[in-house]
DNA sequence: ACTCGTGTTAGCTG
DNA sequence: TCAGCTAACACGAG
């Protein structure tokens, strides 16, 4: 699930986790905390607090503060293919505002506990939990945020144009690629290539400028509606990704390929 | 049993 | 040299 809009969804999570002292962390899974050892991430963090919450593109961090008060380590909170993020109330305290019974956010039926990869206990009661089932999310010190491009959701027309005409690659790798522009994945590079019936495989920099400031309007407009709908599954496009599907704007039919090794889904006539 | 996948990245290639 | 591509990662679901 998690792109940018599940990544701003559970950031918003994690905000509810801010200025709640860590008196313990549960960091000993050798796949989500790599590359760190069991009990480096607890070291560094416990007695401290996470001050602040941000995100570019699919990344998470946090500021922290150490005991003392002190500038502690970020901590970078990475998804991957299936994470969620799950932040419990105080003891005692109403639970309904922090999303632990939110479906989309949170705690869902079939959620197995040891899919918890990660937690962090607070001493009011609560927990902060990374569920991830099939392990591909990561938990770290001090993540490297400036390697990836500017986020899709604030990148400004004059970067967007740039980074489209800057690489000859198929369209949908260039909009895939973390380090052009953050935030995109799979599902929403399709949607907005059917909105803009631009062709996926077409080569980045042959579009004209018009065609990627219109691309750029209709990234923002569906990242907001994905934001504000709870993922990128709302888009209009994505119940048509399959073989039995006809374009819902054309009646052409849907067609499958791999752009950027990813399953792409397109309409055969308006984005051929 | 076997294939697929809403993300990332090391390592290969032209 | 390096942009671009592929396979691998880990593991549940169909």
């Amino acid at each position: 699930m998690p792109e940018l809009p599940e990544v701003e969804n559970a950031r918003q999570v994690v905000e509810k986790a801010l200025d709640r002292t860590i008196s313990d962390i549960d960091d000993h899974d050798e796949y989500e905390c790599r590359p760190h050892r069991p009990g480096e991430i607890k070291h560094a963090l416990v007695g401290g607090r996470l001050t602040a919450a941000h995100r570019r593109g699919k990344a998470m961090w946090c500021e922290t503060e150490t005991a003392d008060g002190a500038e502690g380590p970020t901590l970078g909170i990475h998804l991957g293919m299936g994470g969620r993020v799950i932040v419990t109330a105080p003891e005692g305290e109403d639970s309904s505002d922090y999303g632990g019974g939110n479906a989309k956010i949170g705690v869902r039926k079939k959620d197995k506990p040891e899919w918890t990869r990660f937690s962090m206990s607070f001493d009011d009661g609560g927990q902060l939990r990374l569920f991830d089932k099939r392990r591909l999310g990561r938990v770290r010190l001090e993540p490297d945020i400036d390697a990836l491009g500017p986020d899709a959701a604030e990148i400004t027309r004059e970067e967007f144009r740039s980074m489209i005409a800057a690489s000859k690659a198929p369209l949908k790798a260039r909009l895939l690629d973390q380090n052009a522009i953050a935030g995109i994945g799979n599902l929403l590079a399709d949607e907005v290539l059917w909105q803009t019936s631009l062709s996926p495989s077409r080569r980045s920099n042959s579009l004209s400028e018009s065609d990627a400031d219109e691309l750029r309007r209709v990234l923002r407009r569906c990242t907001r509606s994905a934001i504000r709908k709870g993922g990128v599954h709302t888009g209009e496009i994505i119940p048509y990704r399959n073989a039995d599907s006809n374009c819902p704007r054309c009646g052409a039919p849907m067609k499958r390929g791999t752009v950027g090794g990813r399953t792409t889904w397109f309409c055969s006539k308006e984005q051929g």
